[in-house]
DNA sequence: TGATCAATCACATATTCATGCGAAGGGAGT
DNA sequence: ACTCCCTTCGCATGAATATGTGATTGATCA
């Protein structure tokens, strides 16, 4: 069945525009274009929330950034997707922040936006390569920064993913279909080469990304 | 002119498949598919480092996140893109972290990977949608630090912090001063409230932020 | 003032873990 | 051919953990 789209954009041109393709999609529907987050509250009160809402920031009367907590506030299912021309950080993470799931430039094409669209509503959380570089720019800034040598070998590495599920041996030992005996023979290994002697180090370690 | 491109990568049918297929491109050279870190160390002591390397995580030897920060210490201007399975949110932002500059799971087709490479020499990050979801709800969850509402008492939060800095029972029962049965109780009653059944759990709860 | 709950402690038992010793097949490389 | 090293397995033992069934004190609250 059709996902449900709606549209907070003021300029007129580019909201018809967009309205017009995204309806004309056999995915698709979008029958509520707007131009101010007020206006869209109000059709919300009288009808089914969209699948998604495409919405800009620069906004007559309230900021898209401010109206994408309000309306996930109430309406939390519905999607925010933010189609603008900012990309400044602070506007990006901002928007992120209120609970936007996708952020595109208003540069992308229209069946760049339904491809957008599609892929939020199975999961995904469609970005503009430029901002996606932002945000994992933002993540480098804040990164700590650490130093281990452990080698360990693919087998050894499973054992510890194992670990980090917070199985037990014997579970391990099921999911590689190995003998118990050999889950610990590895054990004591990965103990010998990270320096520990116990299964809350290793576990510690690896979720530190010291592994 | 074409952008030369690297491939770190441990299975030899991926491995070659993807490296024919790039190196067919008109926009993309791929001299070099090995399959360790230390591999491509030595390479790169000999050879002009690539613009951009495609790196598993899951390797022989070193594990691809921690040759993410040798590779980047050295070779600043080398972008790097995760290919990997793992779509486990500590792995995704240790990556990150350590300096990746694109996440592509492993069902990412060869036209794909072809056009994340090109995005990302143009200033972009490539991201499977569901990483990047996993990246915006990061944000999300960062924004509202409320939400962490465990039930648990603060003495419980006490013993847990010990579990998660490797101490036994005993050693948690020296460092307040009670005894090792209060420490047991404790425990009961944390493994009731956060439905688990093993030390491992918990570290991997709090590690995590699930606490 | 009686109920609730956090925090403390005890005893008992079954399971799991940590660790030592030893071994054997197979792949990679000298 | 010979040597590493990864992977596999077994046995054994003491230490640590998981879990059950209790009990007592004090603080908070309806």
């Amino acid at each position: 069945m059709a996902s449900v789209v709606g549209i907070v954009e003021d300029n007129k041109k580019i909201r018809d525009l967009i309205q017009r393709y995204l309806d004309m999609q056999d995915e698709l529907s979008c029958p509520v274009a707007v131009d101010s987050v007020e206006e869209m509250q109000e059709y919300l009160e009288e009808h089914p929330a969209p699948d998604v809402i495409l919405m800009d920031i620069q906004l007559p009367g309230m900021s898209g950034i401010k109206g994408i907590g309000l309306i996930k506030e109430k309406y939390n299912d519905v999607d925010i997707i933010m189609l603008t021309v900012y990309h400044d950080s602070h506007k990006i993470f901002n928007a992120l922040r209120a609970g936007a799931s996708g952020y595109l430039l208003k540069h992308t094409s229209l069946p760049e936006i339904k491809e957008s669209i599609l892929k939020l509503v199975d999961g995904g959380a469609p970005m503009s390569p430029q901002i996606a570089r932002k945000v994992i720019n933002h993540f480098q800034e804040n990164a700590p920064k650490k130093n281990t040598d452990s080698d360990l070998t693919p087998r050894e590495h499973d054992i510890v993913n194992g670990l980090v599920d917070g199985l037990s041996y014997k579970m391990i030992a099921d999911r590689y279909d190995i003998s118990i005996d050999t889950v610990r023979a590895h054990i004591r290994n990965i103990y010998k080469k990270l320096h520990v002697n116990s299964k809350a180090e290793v576990i510690a370690k690896s979720l530190k990304g010291e592994i």
